[in-house]
DNA sequence: AAAGAGTTTGACCAATTGGTCAGGGGAACG
DNA sequence: CGTTCCCCTGACCAATTGGTCAAACTCTTT
């Protein structure tokens, strides 16, 4: 099953919902703190259903994180040597912290997953991944060497990147409970901040 | 067992063993994945033998996030305003990279209970550690009102230092992926690029 | 060296977990 | 309207897991 994409409406309707209750629950308790019980339940299947569509627990988790690579890393695809070089960058970050807001469960699932040793994903780290951040590492040094930004080592740039967007979902909890925001209010002052950090850091001379 | 600190040396040796065996299993799997079988068995102790020693698994994770939280937050502490209000953030920012290196496992033990809900320490954050940090955010406040540093948020200042500090330790597998560093090389470029991060986000004017 | 505390273990248990399977019900289609 | 897939379920299973317990062993103290 599931091995060339949904047919009928039904299984649509039953795969859409198995993936986003699983997104509930691998986000929240990684791999192996998940049961299948808990997905089926969230689901609203009975677990023979559930295997009916997936072969295990292994195929619904891998299934997400291939889902997810995909969409995750396209903000950085994005940079380019089009614009401004500061603006640019700013963008990325704001996309960035825009994906914490509206995808933080999926947020979530990656880190489960890098902070228990990427049992899953270190291939494509290593792989994929390393080439684009390679890629995109080698412009922003070319802009720095032209004196367009300052001279920053690009590789953690985007580490704090990353770091600095990632940590509103990653960590939403600590951040409501310091900040006990009204909704998703304070992403307007990270926002705000995260420009002026930016700005401020990459500015020539 | 274990209410009033070790006593024989079988004890102290044991109660060590067991706590930075658990902290290599719970750091790496979280509190769900980790199972008593893999901590008995890298403490070098049958699991009744460990039962003996803690209650329950749950003791065990909860000595280690007590014994955690102390010294976490002695950083943050540590900001006072004795010297150049620059100089002082600076420092904290480097005290804090110096433990993401020198205790990895602490800042993925803290992670995980942290994006997995922070179910086991939701009381202490909304607690002790947001009047922590109303504290220092109020400090850094002044400093921005006196101009002597930019106007920026505390608070999202502080959780980008976080942000940027324990990713190198969360996020490590991710980091040696990209960066290919010898042991902890990568470091100081680390540093260098933090420093210069902060210290131009918060020149004032 | 015997008492007594402290330490360790094998055997065991109930609950949970990932996964299977045979068969029953339902939708679609000729 | 009957057949043929597709969908779903209850019952079941073996392995794992957190935890218990009585008995045995070991170390210290008198």
């Amino acid at each position: 099953m599931t091995d060339t994409g949904p047919r009928t409406r039904i299984q649509e309707r039953n795969i859409a919902a198995i993936l986003d209750a699983a997104l509930d629950v691998f986000s929240q308790a990684g791999f192996r703190g998940a049961t299948l019980d808990q997905i089926a339940r969230a689901a609203g299947l009975s677990k023979p259903n559930l295997l009916y569509y997936f072969k295990n627990k292994q195929a619904i988790h891998r299934e997400l994180l291939s889902e997810l690579l995909d969409t995750w890393l396209d903000p950085l695809r994005g940079l380019n040597d089009e614009g401004d070089p500061i603006e640019e960058i700013v963008d990325y970050v704001m996309r960035k912290l825009e994906m914490a807001r509206t995808m933080p469960r999926e947020s979530r699932l990656f880190a489960n997953e890098i902070v228990q040793g990427a049992p899953h994903v270190l291939d494509i780290i290593e792989g994929p991944l390393k080439a684009l951040v390679d890629e995109k590492a080698a412009l922003i040094r070319g802009w720095a060497a032209a004196g367009r930004i300052a001279a920053v080592e690009p590789y953690h740039l985007i580490f704090s990147i990353w770091a600095t967007t990632q940590h509103y979902a990653d960590f939403d909890v600590q951040v409501r409970g310091i900040l006990s925001p009204e909704g998703d209010a304070h992403f307007a002052d990270a926002a705000a901040f995260l420009s002026h950090l930016y700005r401020r850091a990459l500015a020539p001379g």
